[in-house]
DNA sequence: TATGAATGAGCCTTCATTCAT
DNA sequence: TATGAATGAAGGCTCATTCAT
């Protein structure tokens, strides 16, 4: 990685908090210089512009919580394991895995009116969210842990609707007791799709 | 109602959507001069400044939502009725009854961490949100028209999650899809409680 | 005039010999700041940007040099009087009539390649510069001060030619030594051409 | 030529239509980057500062015009055929012999006020430029082409500045009608001055 | 020589807010 | 109440220039 690209990645982990945090709009290139302990100029040397910056900022907030959750994840070899590693990944909202919580709420209700670019790497994620879990459980029919007949994607979606709305109550909740809840439910959804 | 109250109101009104589209922190005063067409100094004489003139924004969108919900549903008898017109209300997010979409969601996530005061009021709106889907079970529940032993709270809580969940969804994906799962399924769930 | 309008008319007067001095891409909004003791709002509240401060302030220049023109030619009734005063007018291109030498020379070399709106102005007064000069000549023509075939077009622009490179000359060199040859030679010129 | 001075020149030679287009204020290092491909810092290796470019290329400009004009009267050996190769040399302002114009009247009028280095190269073509002519007419004097009294110091100096001053007229006006009658009426002066 | 990362002053512009009218 | 002129801090961004590599 040359100098230049250290810097880069360095000013986008610095950045990625904040804009996560504070949203896109609210964030200021003087945040992220403060943060950063970079010039004004030196931000523009690797980032055309701030729309650009956020735009990686991003990326890089989803692929950390992707890569959190599949390295979790591949310490599992049952699907209902992976299913309920899952669930606990994400059962301490006011503690998120990723600093300002999940990207995608963030994100998505931020740039759905305002960025299409943005609402667009949102929602790649959110189907390959999906798609994950619809994977484990198909992979979990195949191995006879779940009953054939599970509409697997359809659950995949109510699960993941589920628990971004948990998250949603939670945070402005301060507290995660309607997570526990949701987690509680969806587990009990598994395990009566269970063999 | 006052002259003066008379435009404040009108200045809520036109200043509701953008604030809901936008966002807080991205909704100038000058956008909500132009949508109001009033002055500078107009706008300071009913709202000390652009913070109250947001929370007042706010409250008028979620009143609007609820109103508006509340209205449909009293226009219905039975419980399961209910339950299915609530579920009905919310089919189309992408053309969604509050313009700019559901404002828990959209101030929610860009309150959580900035603004406490508006954090409270989304909060107050959840909670009440899901004591009036587990009230109408309650009542549904004592009308004989479901089991009694369903936990109405938290099919509440796993109803309005999904929700939520399913408009970030849908809203990002520019298509109602997800939505019609969703709103399928938890049709299913109350219909499997059902007597 | 509204308040607005002193305050508007007051930022293009400080702004004009600036703008006609150092050039529209030299003039910074902090030197006009500075030169009307306003604060930065204030210039945009009359002015949307920079662009259109300019082009008022080219029109200003403009104006000024053509009413002061006008004024002392409306002091002579006869067309050759008028003309040697026309030519006597530009005699000194080192202290000029409008602070920062002729604008038709200042913002015509520096817009006509970069600036369509700015080099129309300047086509227009160059435009009604000669014509000036031409009906000054058609007038004495009929008044029998000169000779009836005397091409008042061509004249006008081969005085007009001579003065605006003249004034060149004399600027760059910083004095008005071949200003007076030009004046003289033109001075010539029209006395051929009289009666 | 060694390989830094070859890049010194081309750099020059990249430079100096962009500094006579969008005058020197408005041209950026950037754009001198652009046009060369070369680094920031390839720049300033070979130029101490923006200043010190901007006078090289002005020279570029200058010495272009200059022995352009010079190797097209060498081709000539009457007075009078020079005399009217040099004005016809300037008539189609439009589509000027230097991109971007005369370097005289671009250079000459944004230098005037503000850049005294400049100004100072300016006024040293200006007075070659007028020698040139008031020579050429000296020979022809002395060649019994043209009439021994006419003072050629003077018609060099209103030749000048008439063409200067069409240039100006034609480039704001978009096309070259005035210099035809330029053209003409000095070839008509010369003619008159004809043995 | 040449690169390009870094600086920080300065650019134009917008912002929320105040206040005389 | 309402206007809109005025403020000045802050916004995003560009600039000429420096310097380690």
């Amino acid at each position: 990685m040359s100098k230049g690209e250290i810097t880069r990645q360095f000013i986008i982990e610095k950045a990625a908090p904040l804009f996560n945090t504070k949203g896109i709009a609210a964030t200021a290139m003087s945040d992220i210089m403060e943060a950063t302990k970079l010039s004004k100029g030196a931000l523009y040397v690797h980032f055309e512009n701030k729309e650009l910056l956020a735009a990686s900022a991003v990326d890089y907030n989803m692929e950390l919580l992707s890569n959190k959750l599949t390295n979790k994840l591949n310490k599992y070899k049952t699907a209902k394991e992976k299913l309920y590693t899952y669930l606990d990944f994400f059962i301490d909202p006011n503690k998120p895995i990723v600093f300002g919580g999940c990207p995608m709420l963030n994100f998505g209700t931020e740039a759905d009116d305002t960025n299409e670019i943005i609402k667009m790497k949102v929602n790649n994620l959110i189907i390959k969210s999906q798609k994950l879990v619809s994977d484990i459980i198909k992979e979990g029919i195949d191995n006879n842990e779940f009953k054939p007949d599970w509409n697997h994607d359809e659950f995949a979606t109510i699960m993941f609707a589920m628990i971004e709305g948990g998250i949603l109550i939670c945070r402005v909740a301060g507290n995660n007791n309607k997570m526990k809840i949701i987690n509680n439910n969806l587990k009990k959804m598994i395990a009566a799709q269970s063999l």
